[in-house]
DNA sequence: CTAACTGCAAAGTTTTTGCAATTGC
DNA sequence: GCAATTGCAAAAACTTTGCAGTTAG
């Protein structure tokens, strides 16, 4: 989530360069702590909150995803049926999208919500190869 | 997240229930503390950690949704492109998606992932009537 | 120079857990 | 009764922040 832009100058860092760099060049999608420990093996003095700093820069000026929350507390729904959501980026509130129409667009949406649509996340839910063959036991009902 | 199915036998609360109802009789999303807050109204030595263990029943027996996550850190992509991610369920390892078809089902999505797929959650990010009169001034690109 | 940045450690937030007491079946 | 559940408080997990020292421009 966007914060408000910063207004000082940015400086270079090596921290900041290496924090992106490990980012860059791997597809784990890591957590901090992961990134933290990679970035120790190239700068042992690194540390943990520089990295969430640097994380949190350049997310703000769109280098880098946080990926699917930008918020810290879970929210819950006493409604279980397969809905949509949208959330405002800038207070967090969330409020349901019913009647959607199958293929949807951003025009249509647009058109059934009061909100300003920027975009979607778009999030699958699954069991990986891995996964699969280790619990080809259990019942995933799906 | 489901977890291992339960394998105790499921006695009636009256905090359970109460916190079901709080649940079902909010259209607002709302987090724990807010729950929390609420069900302290009618019983007044509920304590958080009650709600908590409670909220987790009813997610793995699936009586309420948890919105967006069911992992407690941030992930982070170097890849700002849009794009989809599909992650596992049970170890939580995210993987990307790529060459989407455009309208996708679940049977064309089997086709491109190795992960059995139960399922996908679609979030639609924008700024709500209330935020978008009061920051009129601001811009916010789309 | 000086403001941005860092490392460190302490604090903040959200969620989980250990334990003794309580309660539903 | 006995195991599930609770309240409470302590701990765990993740992220942010205050501060004094360092560094890029």
């Amino acid at each position: 989530m966007p914060q408000k832009p910063s207004t000082h100058i940015k400086k270079y860092s090596r921290q900041r360069e290496l924090v992106l760099n490990i980012l860059r060049s791997t597809k784990s999608h890591p957590t901090a702590e992961w990134i933290y420990n990679q970035a120790k093996e190239k700068m042992p003095h690194i540390s943990l909150g520089t990295v969430y700093r640097n994380l949190n820069v350049l997310r703000d000026e769109g280098s880098i995803q946080e990926i699917y929350i930008n918020e810290n507390v879970r929210r819950y729904d006493g409604d279980v049926r397969d809905h949509y959501h949208v959330r405002c980026v800038l207070c967090g509130c969330i409020e349901d999208i019913t009647n959607m129409p199958s293929p949807m667009t951003m025009g249509e949406l647009q058109s059934i919500t009061d909100f300003k649509i920027l975009g979607y996340r778009l999030e699958f839910l699954g069991i990986c190869k891995a996964c699969q063959s280790s619990t080809a036991d259990d019942d995933f009902g799906g």
